[in-house]
RNA sequence: GGCCCAUUCGUCUAUCGGUUAGGACGCAAGAUUUUCAUUCUUGAAAGAGGGGUUCGACUCCCCUAUGGGCUACCA
């Protein structure tokens, strides 16, 4: 058994978009595999009919296609321990849920969903176990033939599992240590539905992770309670000596406030939930998505391995590679992490300076094409080289360098008040015609002629560059101004010098 | 209500009985800059409270408080 092949999974709901903290749990179960050369498997936990949601199965997918992190064995894969979508594995359960039967440590229950709610609203605290099921509808109090009579007439009924009460159960928890419970405090939890004739959670989690051959199972915080149940059903099933090992890992909090993280913290503080854009296809509402939002996969990565997990010194930034390597499940922190959403775009920040210009070039250039700008791969290369320090997204690149593609249409008037002198025109008709003069426009070459002039006429620099600035631009910002000059070329250059002084003149 | 888990700067966290409690984000100030940013430097900022254990507790134990999760024929 200790020889047994490192096998973890991930086993997402289809029941709407990949929430950010389930990319979380992903990451860890795909980083411990790689570390100890294991499989990451990706099954689908679709036994919940009612809130199934389509699309929901391929949106994951291509969430972890652009993430970057890769499976083993799964449903877009396939592999050894096919199906891997828990719906085609219906009478997969089925033969398991009879044998608990056969063997005493399940019953059959007649019981129907308006019975119980109003058992549970007429006695306080109702619980369905050892205490109250001999009051219920069940095979535990039916004769034999009366619960077969049942059956046969169609009789709908469920599958519960028989707890023994006052039994320590213990959960031996890799991040947490033993957690122990007292078994009385659970329920004759359903196994097995009557309403879509497909196993809850629990029971079919168990039997595909043992059939699936896991060792490890690495989930949410919010597993843990019912992780007794779980380790109660490797025993009913005689698995406890291949048992997976488990990991309860802390929740993504909200930043502010209390509770879980949600879709509408998102929508409220600006930034997005889910890896990818998502439209309800209800609702037709939309959920913004981290790459939709200009974030770098990397960074999304880098960003989430962080919360909740820290290698033991100072190091922030690491490549999937030193994650895989680094990553321990001792190093994994027990208490919930507030979602810190700008510490993320200072890692895209991060992540974007390290990246090439014709890296980033390939992705900004679908985004001026969308503004109706064509420009030349060499020249959108360039200028991010001018802006890419002062961006955190890759949207942001658009508002620092829209003014290399577009003349301007505005002058800034505040920009205006302050730059603009009434000799300034006067000086601007001068300078354009210093620079028709210029042969060689580039920024080192243009500068050096400029500042002789400015020099030569004893005019005051700072008027001439600012009143030149908001000429090219339209505003006081962007990069150096000869390196503006030089990618604009000499016409261009002049004729905004003149557009300007025309434009303003005028509203003046 | 019951059960379980947690608790170090505003936030993410380091510390595994003896430290000036470290780093990062964010914030503030300063420097650089002909603009706006970037960058750099500096600064403010923390062991929930109360009991123990110990020569000595942020660190171990208990209680309280607070936060979180679970308590479905949802996962």
């Amino acid at each position: 058994m200790s020889t047994r092949k490192t096998r973890v999974r991930f086993a997402p709901s289809p029941t709407g978009p990949l929430h950010i903290g389930g990319v979380r749990t992903a990451l860890y179960n795909y980083l411990f595999a790689q570390k100890h050369g294991g499989d990451f498997i990706l099954r689908i936990e679709d036994t919940d009919s009612q809130r199934f949601v389509p699309g929901a199965e391929k949106y994951i997918i291509e969430a972890f296609n652009w993430l970057g992190i890769q499976f083993d064995e799964g449903v877009h894969l396939g592999g050894p321990y096919a199906p891997y979508r828990q719906s085609e594995r219906k009478n997969i359960y089925k033969k398991y849920v009879d044998q608990l039967i056969e063997t005493g440590l399940a019953y059959i229950a007649f019981d129907t969903p308006e019975q119980l709610e109003a058992k549970r609203t007429e006695t306080a605290n109702f619980q369905y176990d050892a205490s109250t099921r001999m009051e219920m509808t069940n095979s535990l109090v039916l004769a034999k033939e009366e619960t077969q009579s049942l059956i046969d007439a169609g009789k709908q009924y469920v599958v519960r599992i028989k707890i023994e009460p006052n039994q320590d159960i213990a959960v031996h928890d890799l991040i947490r240590g033993e957690v122990h419970i007292n078994s009385s405090i659970l329920d004759d939890k359903v196994l097995y539905k009557s309403a879509d004739q497909l196993p809850t959670y629990h029971l079919a989690n168990i039997v595909d992770d043992h059939l699936m051959e896991i060792t490890h199972v690495i989930r949410g915080e919010e597993w843990l309670p019912s992780a007794p149940l779980h380790v109660l059903l490797y025993r009913y099933f005689g698995w406890q000596d291949t048992m997976p090992h488990f990991a309860h890992l802390p929740l993504l909090l909200k930043p502010e406030g209390n509770g879980k993280l949600s879709k509408r913290d998102g929508d409220r503080l600006g930034f997005p939930v889910f890896p990818l854009q998502w439209t309800d296809p209800k609702t037709g509402d939309v959920s913004s998505g981290y790459r939709e939002n200009g974030y770098l996969p990397e960074a999304v990565v880098n960003f989430l391995a962080l919360l909740g997990w820290n290698p033991g010194n100072d190091q922030e930034i690491f490549s999937l590679e030193e994650l895989i390597t680094l990553f321990n499940l001792d190093r994994c922190s027990k208490s919930g992490a507030k979602f810190d959403y700008k510490k993320g775009t200072w890692f895209n920040h991060q992540y974007i300076q390290m990246k090439s210009n014709a890296e980033i070039a390939v992705l900004f250039i679908p985004f001026l094409t969308g503004m109706g700008v064509n420009a030349d791969n060499k020249k959108v290369e360039k200028i991010i080289g001018l802006v890419k320090e002062r961006v955190d997204f890759i949207k942001d690149l658009w508002e620092q360098s829209s003014f290399f593609f577009i003349s301007p249409e505005a002058y800034d008037e505040k920009t205006v008040a302050k730059r603009w002198k009434p000799e300034t025109p006067a000086q601007l008709t001068e300078l354009a015609d210093v620079l028709s003069s210029v042969s060689d426009f580039s920024a080192h070459n243009t500068e050096e002629i400029v500042k002789s002039w400015i020099t030569e006429k004893e005019y005051h620099l700072g008027n001439i560059m600012n009143a030149f600035r908001l000429a090219l631009v339209g505003e006081s910002k962007g990069p150096h101004i000869f390196d503006i000059t030089e990618i604009l070329g000499k016409e261009e250059t002049i004729e905004r010098i003149k557009k300007a002084i025309n434009q303003i003149k005028n509203k003046k």
